[in-house]
DNA sequence: CAGGATCCCTAAGGATACTG
DNA sequence: CAGTATCCTTAGGGATCCTG
């Protein structure tokens, strides 16, 4: 238990700081379909059917989704035409979505080991080990969770 | 775009490799409020009426959702009992509940620079440095989205 | 303190049909 | 291909009241 965990667990809600990142991120991103609209981006996955259809979700909820997905800015909507073709729309991510992507892949290795699923590895590209997703300070160290603390602006915690 | 980035955006579904972790987490996993009680949880909440009033829900929706958490395994129920009182129960982290913890960091982190939180840091404790979530390789490689890549069991992908 | 019961409202999302 | 429109079901969750 940490110092901070001690203090920040007497207290009525998350008070000392408004409401909590956590409790704003799920609100703007915090549906399945949402999820995993940000994986098919990243995977390369750009267009409205290819979406509606690899996620597996109907189109309704696509276009709602990608909306929503593109009024916060994790996704961006660009023109492009084929030739013989009227222009069109596709979503690719933005830099806020990239960065979302640790979310995403720390639900897919936690669901990894929850669920036994060993056919599926993260894997860092070239170098060809696996990869993880960790928690690190700058000093380089890995940081365990009994090691992790939350601190308010200012105040020593 | 990793190769297989690539190889996956050619398919219909999910279908390599049957239903994705992301997807069963969410669905275990994916509310706000369940994500708000991990969060406490690890903060060292154990209290049925302190996860109520910190995560700012209904006793009705607090006693749903811990309930949904002691099932999947993320925490346990254990007896406790004050002098003088009956036993009562309350909620702890088990290991699997303590392994989701880089997926409730990873949205803190995210939330925090989207909504430009600047109060809030994540350090470790003892060394004091600031901690981000982050994907390294097992070569200690800090992996790059673009180095990222999802591997299926036995392909080279 | 730790819930359960009841009622009600809203959002997510499936199914189906229709458009440019 | 890229949507929009309509209808319907289910789950999350607030409000209120009651119990051991």
């Amino acid at each position: 238990m940490t110092v901070l965990q001690g203090r920040l667990a007497d207290r009525d809600s998350w008070s000392p700081v408004g409401r909590c990142p956590i409790e704003k991120t799920m609100g703007l991103v915090g549906t399945k379909s949402a999820m995993l609209i940000m994986r098919e981006a990243f995977y390369g996955t750009t267009r409205f059917d290819d979406f509606a259809r690899r996620v597996g979700i109907t189109k309704a909820a696509t276009s709602a989704r990608l909306s929503e997905l593109v009024d916060a800015g994790l996704l961006a909507k660009q023109p492009y035409q084929e030739p013989g073709q009227r222009s069109r729309d596709e979503y690719v991510l933005t830099e806020q979505g990239t960065a979302f992507m640790p979310v995403v892949w720390a639900m897919f290795e936690w669901g990894r080991g929850y669920f036994e699923d060993t056919r599926l590895r993260l894997s860092h590209q070239g170098c060809g080990a696996e990869a993880t997703v960790e928690i690190r300070c700058a000093d380089g160290h890995h940081v365990p969770p009994e090691e992790l603390a939350v601190r308010v602006a200012g105040r020593r915690t």
